[in-house]
DNA sequence: AAGCGATGTTCAT
DNA sequence: TGAACCTCGCTTA
């Protein structure tokens, strides 16, 4: 389940076949105009921005957004397709088939739809944007900075994970108004995004505590590895985590290292 | 076998 | 503010 980090490592998986001739078909039929539209083209362009995945074919991209269960995976090319999937995208000349289940989005865009897109997007930690335009956003909001954080328009790529994860980082309450955060927290927000980010697409996955003396990261249970997100005690001070709904998602909180004041 | 939640978003009310 | 949607895996029976 994807937050920015997995669409920019997919991104940098699906690269290498830039100059590939595509198949391209929709085994479960519900894009077969746009699998028609770039069947038999080569695949020109991989970015991604924020948890969107844009791929380039001639006059139009492939706008993919894999939503709360979407998936894409690697297969044989000779493979029989399953029927869920929206894409399948052979490249004979690498020798692999992706294909793509359960987007929310798969759509191909003009250059003035991929504009408009990226013209609402905020800044994305991932692609080393200036984090300017989402500073002012925040602190001339009053909303809370955990409903902030997950509005892809103030910050791209940010998820219900890592929004818990970085705001118990820097030590600032989810609830806090946006315009209460100081220069200081922003900052800490913004690098702690990076630095988190940056990790989670290395290793394809959000741990935020790191190893002890002599534990391989590998061996690091991924429930284990987070300090607060669906966490019974905080794992920096062992106080008891508090929960509730924030911005249609459940927010995670230590009110000792995240005083509200 | 059925139900529900999940790292997400959009649309309807 | 809430429901719908996409799929899968985990829980519950």
């Amino acid at each position: 389940m994807p937050e920015g980090h997995a669409l920019h490592r997919l991104a940098r998986t699906l690269r290498p076949l830039t100059g590939c001739q595509v198949r391209a078909t929709s085994p479960q039929g519900r894009f077969a105009d746009g699998a028609r539209a770039i069947d038999a083209r080569r695949l020109e362009s991989v970015e991604a921005f924020g948890k969107h995945l844009l791929l380039g074919f001639g006059e139009a991209d492939v706008h993919i957004h894999l939503g709360l269960a979407g998936s894409m995976f690697e297969d044989d090319p000779a493979a029989s397709p399953r029927p869920g999937v929206r894409l399948r995208m052979v490249f004979d000349e690498a020798a692999v088939a992706w294909n793509l289940v359960a987007p929310s989005r798969c759509e191909l865009l003009s250059a003035a739809d991929r504009e408009a897109l990226l013209s609402r997007l905020g800044p994305d930690p991932l692609r080393g944007d200036d984090p300017t335009r989402a500073f002012l956003r925040i602190s001339g909001s009053g909303r809370a900075i955990g409903e902030l954080l997950l509005d892809q328009n103030v910050i791209a790529g940010v998820g219900n994970v890592l929004r818990a994860e970085v705001l118990h980082r820097c030590g600032v309450h989810p609830a806090r108004p946006g315009l209460s955060i100081r220069r200081a927290e922003l900052s800490c927000l913004w690098e702690t995004l990076v630095r988190v980010m940056d990790r989670a697409t290395a290793e394809g996955r959000i741990i935020t505590v790191d190893a002890a003396a002599g534990v391989a990261r590998d061996s690091i249970d991924e429930s284990e590895g987070r300090y607060i997100y669906k966490q019974e005690r905080c794992r920096v001070c062992g106080a008891e985590v508090r929960s509730w709904p924030l911005g249609a998602r459940q927010a995670y909180a230590c009110e000792l290292c995240q005083p509200v004041a």
